[in-house]
DNA sequence: TTTGTTATTGGAAACCATTTCCATTATAAG
DNA sequence: CTTATAATGGAAATGGTTTCCAATAACAAA
């Protein structure tokens, strides 16, 4: 727990100098909003979102930052199917919050679930265990997600 | 088992009158090649397949005719994560061959896995199961993938 | 604080897989 | 065969993302 809530400089700073990064208004301003808004922005969300208070900066800083937060694990890059890339904040060093994802491919709504992450989690290890093992992958990564219909959707005809 | 292997018309040519559509070089040449080539193919590579044979065979053609291939449950449409779609032949109506795959991040091979797929399978049930009721959301289909590096470049420094 | 090095930036243009458009052609029912 | 229309190919458009480059800003060193 690097400060008390809201004071003193975010947590993440020290990890982007430690890396060699600059802290920039841009890469502050994308950070914040990662932080604060709800999850699965697009990069053009996030311009959106910053581009009143900052109208300087540009969509193409977005998304450089943005592939830098992804390469320092800061925040993970998503793709629903639907064309463009979503990103969601890693929730940083407190808690890991691992979840899946559920996708309406109706409406491209998408739901966090976190329950029987548990299970999901043990079985994966297993397999991934036992993958590794019979094909030499070394496995770093897992991608789970359901897709279907959503209340809404599966309501209308 | 509609023939005999290699005699009459192939199993899928009720299935695409069955639904209206009609049976087109084009269409014949593409299922040809899904079913005879390695799987996972780009629309491109389909293309490049077909040309020597059918020089006026158009890569739009491909497109659509995968479109609707995959809208038929003849093929699969999968994403890997580098920017082009895959399809892959469903397999016909023999055996559903149902299996989850391992991409390596770092050259895109892919390897087609069926090992603990019965395990993965019935934990999926159950998962499935609960999130359907708990958020009221029609599940249909799900995405498995395991990311990592493959035999080689885990092997390279 | 000032300076120098160089990482970072914005904006325009390029990229590129996929889609759209539309006049032409091929399929298959009658 | 004739006919209705599904399907086609090639050019152009689309749209998210990347590349390019001269201008700028961050920050370590002085
Ligand atoms: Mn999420
Ligand atoms: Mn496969
Ligand atoms: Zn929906
Ligand atoms: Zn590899």
């Amino acid at each position: 727990m690097p400060n008390r809530e809201g004071l003193g400089p975010p947590w993440w700073q020290g990890k982007f100098r430690g890396c060699g990064y600059r802290l920039t208004i841009g890469r502050e301003a994308i950070l914040e909003v990662l932080a604060k808004s709800e999850r699965h922005l697009s990069a053009e969300d996030i311009y959106m979102k910053i581009h009143p208070r900052h109208p300087n900066i540009g969509l193409t800083t977005i998304y450089r930052t943005l592939d830098v937060l992804s390469s320092l694990g800061m925040v993970y890059k998503l793709d629903f199917g639907d064309g463009r890339a979503r990103y969601e904040f890693a929730e940083g060093p407190k808690g890991a919050h691992h979840h899946h994802h559920l996708v309406c491919t109706d409406c491209n709504r998408v739901i966090d679930y976190t329950d029987f992450i548990d299970e999901e989690v043990e079985l994966l290890k297993q397999t991934e265990e036992g993958l590794s093992k019979k094909y030499n992958f070394k496995i770093t990564n897992h991608l789970i997600q359901f897709y279907g219909l959503c209340e809404k959707c599966s309501g209308k005809k």
